[in-house]
RNA sequence: GGACCCGUGGUGUAGCCCGGUUAACACGUCUCCCUGUCACGGAGAAGAUCGCCGGUUCAAAUCCGGUCGGGUCCGCCA
């Protein structure tokens, strides 16, 4: 008998079916018993007038007659003929599964990560990460862009900081990528237009919320702009994409966890570094001091602003110092001190950082001598700019935060299948 | 790197400040009852040397010291 998809049990009323799956709930009420089964496309109640050799967890396989039933979720319900164990527990589940809210610890969450994968509410981030992949991929396609992947191991630090994990290369010395800027750039030179999703790593040892050391960022390169705002342009074109895709694909997962997504807007506001401080100071009164980058407060300040004022949840800050951004920045024309780098805040959090780059290979070398960077290494990108390359910038954006600011997750690690943090290696 | 916090049955918590008979509650597990449950309901049972070591005390989950493990915020970032 050929197996039938839970989904597609609809199709088949009255009609015996085979199904499999894993017992998700299972209520023995006497006489009666429901065993609700679930498989990859869905959960359907079976029902059950006799002694049910299965177990909570269990992968079964079941035959039945499908019948409409209104007492039943979903409105069907097949009443069981036949059962078969297909594998078994031989332990106890460490939580509950049946249960609509796992509450568990997030360390007691990710250590079972193999088995708390398996309820729904949290195989619906995963669902929804899903779609945030596939959505960010065919935007990107349908704005022309290329996808391409570059290496992770690398023999020079892209942008120079102490935050990269140096292994072993047969005889010599690598890193982990800390970003693919050098190579996304490079290949602005080749098809002007390409975007990758790739594993990143920082070896920073941070114990926030909000970081991982290895996550997967969404990033963009696109040459011949006019300015820095064209590249914000794309993104938030980008945004509009996905969020609709999210919205339209994902409806159920984001009911599990009670959120609606608002409609990203055609024109996320945007604010030069500098004001929103001034802007922060005076309706917030919270200071933050002039020669730094916004703190994480601040942030939170700044997306209450855009929700307030313009209705958004995303806004754009601009006119980063060059103090504050790698060598490759591209420096306002106004002044120098400042350039055209910009971040995006989604409620208050932030989740992409992009700008022009320098294309000008006098101007690079220039930068580079100011910021002390000596470009060993890194020979292969400085060189690429002897040779035309276009005015160009892109943005690199975390995936994993931006589900975890939608669902409105307690850690980004509820987001990442199998964290790596600074005491986490396993699973 | 700086500051702060937490380790109690399988899971989530209470008790700790103000030391005192069988360490409490909820969920799960096991046995029994239940023909419309889906946070089912009812009756009963098992399950914890309170992270570890030492000290104070007649008496320590509780107070003190050490140690190990973990977390949060800041810095830095996506």
């Amino acid at each position: 008998m050929e197996r039938t998809l839970i989904n597609s049990v609809s199709h088949h009323i009255s009609k015996e079916v085979l199904i499999k799956g894993r017992i998700i709930n299972l209520r023995k009420m006497g006489g009666i018993s429901f065993v609700q089964v679930q498989d990859y496309t869905g959960k359907i109640q079976t029902v059950w007038g006799k002694e049910i050799p299965a177990k909570m967890g269990d992968a079964v396989e079941v035959i039945g007659f499908v019948k409409k039933d209104e007492r039943a979720k979903g409105g069907y319900e097949i009443e069981g003929n036949e059962m078969v164990v297909i594998a078994t527990n031989i332990e106890e589940y460490p939580f509950d599964l049946s249960k609509p809210k796992l509450n568990l610890q997030l360390t007691t969450l990710l250590d079972s990560r193999p088995l708390s994968v398996r309820h729904s509410k949290v195989q619906a981030i995963f669902k929804l990460y899903d779609i945030l992949l596939e959505a960010y991929e065919t935007a990107m396609r349908e704005e022309g862009f290329t996808e391409i992947k570059t290496p992770k191991i690398i023999g020079a630090a892209s942008e120079g900081g102490a935050n990269v994990f140096k292994i072993n290369y047969f005889d010599k010395h690598a890193y982990l990528a800390q970003s693919p800027q050098f190579y996304k750039q490079i290949m602005v030179g080749a098809f002007e237009r390409v975007f990758e999703i790739g594993s990143v790593f920082r070896a920073e040892p941070h114990f926030t919320t909000r970081h991982v050391n290895e996550y997967i960022s969404l990033d963009a390169e696109m040459g011949f702009i006019n300015d820095y705002q064209d590249v914000m342009k794309e993104l938030n074109k980008t945004l509009v994409k996905i969020f609709n895709d999210l919205t339209k694909k994902g409806g159920k997962y984001l009911k599990e966890y009670d959120v609606e997504i608002p409609e990203v807007p055609n024109k996320i506001p945007s604010v030069k570094l500098s004001e929103i401080k001034e802007i922060i100071k005076k309706k917030y009164k919270y200071e933050i001091s002039a020669d730094t980058d916004i703190d994480p407060e601040g942030e939170r300040l700044a997306g209450r602003y855009a929700k307030e004022e313009f209705n958004s949840d995303f806004i754009f800050i601009t006119h980063y110092p060059f103090s504050d951004r790698p060598f490759y920045t591209m420096r306002s024309k106004e002044n120098p001190e400042e350039t055209y780098g910009f971040d995006l805040i989604y409620k208050g959090m932030e989740i992409a950082t992009g700008g022009q780059r320098e294309h000008i290979y006098a101007s690079l070398m220039k930068n580079m001598k100011e910021k002390k960077v000596s470009g060993k290494g890194m020979e292969f990108y400085l060189d690429v700019f002897k040779f035309a390359m276009p005015p160009h910038g892109g943005w690199g954006m975390g995936s994993e935060r931006i589900i975890q600011q939608i669902l409105n997750l307690g850690s980004v690690k509820e987001a990442v299948l199998f964290p790596r943090d600074v005491k986490r290696l396993s699973p």
